[in-house]
DNA sequence: CTGAAAGCGCTTACAG
DNA sequence: CTGAAAGCGCTTACAG
């Protein structure tokens, strides 16, 4: 018989000169001798098919390298067992523990994720979902969302997943994986009023911007649940990165009294401080205490380690595919996770020096300063 | 006429009652009362369509929120825009970088990109490539492959072009980008040398693994040219991250005399170097001048700024791409690209000690040292 | 400039 | 357990 040769492949060839003739299911059947619906069974392991059967087409199969299109069966089945992740920037520590965690759980389900950078505009984020949805992967999931619950309406008609990682705009959406801001920032900040100190500073994000608000509000209520007066003095801004950290560190080494201690946005503001703060030839924690946030893997190797509210990064990417798996699954409520941070205590805090030995470095704005420690 | 109704789907959605039925381009051909081949030449800017008709059919299109499948068009085109990166792990900064200028050069050519981690496993990286394949991505990047050139056998049936960036993998493969190991390091040992070490140790990666051999292979050149003899009790290995660095230091520092400059076999072995060198009370660059490689963005806020070899990632991310590309196209060539590092002189190298103040912390091996500096 | 037709490589009721 | 048939949503010669 002809149609038992080995030679393989169609004469369409010749419709793509380029692209080199794949061996698909019809081939296979062919050589085994049964109809492609029976090869398709027998690669799917379906029940449906003789045992015998089924092994001498997976052994033909494997001969000759055969591996069945996805992007055919996606077609067929309409769904692609694909999800998307789109990221501000991929080079961001953080952002690359949340893609490997997403990763992660995603090849567990067997699920393949394309990746996408948006460079935190909104314009390029939009973009970005739709050439998703032209793959029509199955989910998607946004880093840092610069656009947030505005995808309401684009989203009805998408008909696809999406979960918000972090999302920075200030809105609900339905479903979203969220850091606990004020409690993280409540804890770095009691942790500080339990070593002593009671002027302590706040090194914000540009104003307002991202989780700035929810991280200020939580220094508020460690400040007031130790009735120390807030010193609008002690907040100023950086840009939630190292440069903007090093400008906000030196006005705040600029104002009189100098704090003792500074909780900063975040870990990259932090690092900012650091540099400050050495080449006033100032020492942490001896002189200040340093807070970050995040739990970047660079605060470990700070000089000392930073003292920091660990994100649980990776976790929350597997949680964002968890999510997304049950949308796709139609199990999925609305919701919105908020995930609770850790404060790690390391090296760059301890007990403000005015504490050891009454130097006069810094005096006392608030009246009736509180006995030493307090401990929940 | 009934099938003029702005009704939409067929009756199939009872087949897939999860999922909501898309509008296709039969849907959106119904509407604009021409045939769907039509819309799909109006879509795709065909100059074969009246352009009052495509611009009709345009309006429709996104009146509705039309978007075709990709997934369709590739079934029919046999291409689908789409490449596969295997990285080791995305939570490295190495990794995060080239996967930067990847998907970066990705966008601009309207591809997408797949990316999967293989944790270092060759099994896993062989399962990822092979997933790949199921998708029918044009190409596929691999990222410090410990598979390289054992792959030919297999790539040869698979017919996608791959390239190797940096491939760990002791052998040729038609198609690398590799940073040139041998200069980079040749360069950082010679500026230690102009600077008037020489006792300088290398801390080398797991001995043979990766591209130590060949960094090592600099080193000893750099020597060589100085007219230094080699020690080798000045060599010890690390293991690339910073644990191994600590180790290795702590060596270092136990045998005499003592070095006084250490070149690194990458940035995290440096950066470990650090930490056991302030353990000892030693200050950097001071006592001891250290040179990394890599230029990982830690390095910058390392104390002081480390010194390093730049591995230009982002451009070696985007050269992988558009070497994929002309794999694609047809029209490359084999080739082993090798990209120059550049030398990146930060504050962790000067002059040793005993330079400017004759110490005794050193003395020499090497019978008639040269007349202190050398330059080219 | 337009439409009918064939085809891409699978899956899956349907009918043996 | 198996095969023939229809369909997934596009593209693209082919013939007007």
């Amino acid at each position: 018989m002809f149609s038992d040769t080995p030679a393989i492949g169609k004469s369409n060839a010749a419709l793509h000169p380029a692209a080199a003739k794949r061996v698909s299911i019809k081939d296979i059947a062919r050589l085994a001798r049964v109809s492609h619906s029976t090869v398709s069974r027998a690669l799917r392991e379906s029940p449906l098919v003789n045992p015998e059967t089924a092994e001498k087409i997976r052994r033909i199969a494997s001969d000759r390298g055969f591996r069945a299109s996805a992007v055919a069966r996606s077609l067929a089945t309409n769904r692609t067992n694909t999800i998307g992740v789109v990221v501000t920037s991929i080079d961001d520590p953080f952002v690359a523990e949340v893609v490997k965690g997403i990763e992660d759980e995603a090849i567990l389900h067997d699920y393949s994720v394309f990746l996408a950078n948006c460079h935190a505009d909104p314009e390029r984020e939009m973009k970005v979902v739709h050439s998703f949805e032209d793959r029509r992967v199955d989910g998607i999931v946004v880093t840092a969302s610069r656009v947030g619950a505005l995808y309401a309406p684009v989203l009805e008609r998408m008909h696809i997943p999406i979960v918000l990682l972090n999302n920075q705009h200030p809105s609900q959406f339905a479903h979203s994986i969220l850091i606990d801001n004020f409690e993280g920032s409540r804890q770095a900040v009691a942790h500080l009023v339990s070593l002593g100190h009671r002027r302590i500073a706040y090194i914000g994000d540009r104003f307002g911007h991202g989780s700035d608000s929810e991280r200020f509000s939580g220094y508020r209520a460690a400040l007031d649940e130790a009735d120390i007066l807030f010193q609008p003095d002690l907040v100023v801004h950086g840009d939630g990165k190292a440069e903007g950290g090093r400008h906000a560190m030196e006005k705040l080494l600029a104002t009189r009294p100098h704090c003792t201690a500074v909780f900063c946005y975040n870990d990259m503001t932090a690092i900012g401080a650091y540099k400050t703060i050495r080449a006033h030839g100032l020492t942490v924690p001896r002189h200040l205490s340093l807070v970050g946030f995040d739990d970047l893997p660079l605060g470990l190797y700070m000089d000392p380690p930073l003292t920091t509210v660990r994100q649980p990064k990776q976790d929350m990417g597997r949680m964002a595919m968890q999510a997304l798996l049950k949308l796709i699954a139609g199990t999925g409520a609305e919701q919105n996770l908020r995930v609770a941070g850790e404060l790690m205590i390391r090296q760059s805090t301890a007990a403000p020096l005015e504490h050891a030995s009454q130097e006069n470095q810094t005096c006392h704005y608030s009246s009736a300063p509180k006995p030493g420690r307090r401990r929940k």
